[in-house]
DNA sequence: ATATAATCCGACTGATTCACTAGGAATACG
DNA sequence: CGTATTCCTAGTGAATCAGTCGGATTATAT
């Protein structure tokens, strides 16, 4: 799992959908995003795609459509919108299983590798989308400097 | 963190030392690497330059030279060496932390990197290059396809 | 001494990816 | 109809990746 600003990014846009787009269906637009988050729309356009690909978003289209979750913000965990975003949940491809496994080292560094990547997993499946857009006043009343 | 395969490749080359330059200063040539390991002469000479200026590794120049660790394998960690071969350990850069941390969501994804980066960190640093270098037995008997 | 084998050093390169931008088509609301 | 939105395809400059290449330096072995 390599985290790019594409993943980042996606990120951001997710938590703007969950925390202005109220339960009932409120419809973000991505020009609203762009001015809020300071990302360029065209940019967002492309960012929504495969987050569109994997279920995570719905869309209306035309005047006065926009974004909305496919499914209550607690059901999304940020690894779900990371591997959605990153394309390939590509960690640290391991091409060396077939033909050199039976090489000094290479064994435990298969092993090393898938371990690092189920540690990651865990971690991003572990968080909610909820949780992220969830802010609370503490940190709202402490300034940027804070 | 992230990770490329250049960190991969210095990972190999690592544990290839230390598994076959014994504990009595025996050197390990590159040549000899390369050929272990499948990996070009000239492609393992730019991934020992780093490693030497982490302190990791020191090097006997002239005929009969090669590279020794330059602490004992149960002091490296795999954090040190991913650190060192991928230049900067820039796992995500939270560049949102000066300027725009007031907008919503934001402070919550730093929160979110940072616990990344950390739970990668831990994980790196609490593996040995001795432990990757020790190969049991019943690896070995498997063969590759096993 | 000389040939050889190794580490060192810096540049170069083709391919790919990153982070965007651009233009426009389709769709729906007013 | 006009406008605001999503959608689709392409392009682009910069950077990074994954190596290659040529040679300089250093020391051992013969």
């Amino acid at each position: 799992m390599l985290i790019s600003s594409k993943g980042r990014y996606a990120l951001r846009l997710m938590i703007y959908i969950a925390a202005f787009g109220d339960e009932a269906g409120h419809k973000v637009a991505l020009r609203e995003v762009a001015a809020g988050e300071d990302i360029s729309l065209k940019y967002l356009e492309q960012l929504v795609r495969p987050l569109m690909q994997a279920g995570l978003l719905r869309s209306v289209r035309g005047k006065g459509g926009g974004y909305v979750l496919a499914r209550p913000a607690e059901e999304i965990r940020a690894g779900d919108i990371l591997r959605a975003a990153e394309g390939t949940t590509a960690p640290v491809a391991c091409e060396g299983i077939e033909g050199a496994c039976y090489r000094a080292g290479l064994c435990s560094t298969v092993k090393f590798w898938t371990g690092l990547d189920e540690v990651i997993e865990r971690y991003v499946d572990g968080v909610t989308l909820a949780e992220l857009a969830r802010v609370p006043e503490i940190d709202l009343r402490l300034g940027p400097s804070a």
